[in-house]
DNA sequence: GAGTTTGAAACT
DNA sequence: CAGTTTCAAACTC
């Protein structure tokens, strides 16, 4: 198995810097658990796979290094179940360009792994994962009225004409008019809806915008 | 510092 | 899979 990454890990490169120096007390602070023992990922230090360490005020702490079997083991467990569980949360691509980029594009570099779920905070406060994480939603995000700052989620997502048209037989009983302009629009509509469908070409193929 | 809000993680 | 509970951080005062 792949070395556990600890506080004065061997694998990664002996920073003793400071990740936030406010300059003011309150900083660089750890987590601070009092139900979870440092072992399920609620604890942030055992979720970034790392020892708990000097700044944690967390109580009955089990994530220590004199308590490695423990730790390895209850980290592979829960890895078995969820093989992203402890993956980077967001995904950069290179350090400089993150922000002020794609305002539209799908593919989105810079990434959160799962995407957010956020109701209420629209994600604009650090509940948000996303923007906790300097990232913009993405499709793959559920949140509801969301202004992530850094880059809203998509409200339409393309899928491809094929995939639109199989969605109408299925669920509506087959396509009912299909009208073709100048090769540049598609139109059809689903049987027991009428609802309209448009379709424009991107990259010689067909695609329907669907609100998501 | 105490109390509230929030959404991921865990549980059923 | 969905609904509920638990949890610790973010936030407010
Ligand atoms: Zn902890
Ligand atoms: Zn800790
Ligand atoms: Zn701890
Ligand atoms: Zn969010
Ligand atoms: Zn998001
Ligand atoms: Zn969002």
């Amino acid at each position: 198995m792949v070395a556990y990454v600890g506080e004065s890990g061997q694998g990664s490169p002996k920073k003793k810097r400071h990740k936030f120096d406010n300059g003011d007390g309150t900083s660089c602070k750890r987590c601070s658990c009092k139900k979870s023992k440092c072992l399920k990922l609620y604890c942030e230090c055992f979720h970034a796979g790392v020892f708990c360490s000097e700044p944690c005020s967390c109580q009955g702490c089990l994530n220590k290094p004199s308590n490695m079997e423990t730790v390895l083991s209850t980290r592979e467990q829960i890895e078995s179940r969820n093989p992203l569980a402890f993956a980077p949360k967001v995904i950069r691509t290179e350090p400089g360009q993150e922000i002020a980029d794609d305002s539209n594009k799908t593919p989105a570099s810079a990434r959160h792994k799962r995407g957010c779920n956020c109701k209420k905070s629209s994600c604009l406060k650090k509940y948000c994962e996303c923007y906790q994480g300097g990232v913009g939603c993405s499709v793959s995000c559920r949140c509801e009225g969301c202004k992530n700052a850094f880059g809203r989620r998509e409200g339409v997502a393309l899928i491809s004409i094929e995939e639109a048209k199989r969605g109408c037989e299925e669920k509506n009983g087959g396509v009912k008019e299909e009208t073709i302009d100048n090769d540049k629009q598609l139109t059809f509509g689903c049987s027991s809806t009428f609802e309209l469908q448009e379709a424009t070409i991107v990259n010689e193929a067909w695609w329907i915008f669907v609100s998501t």
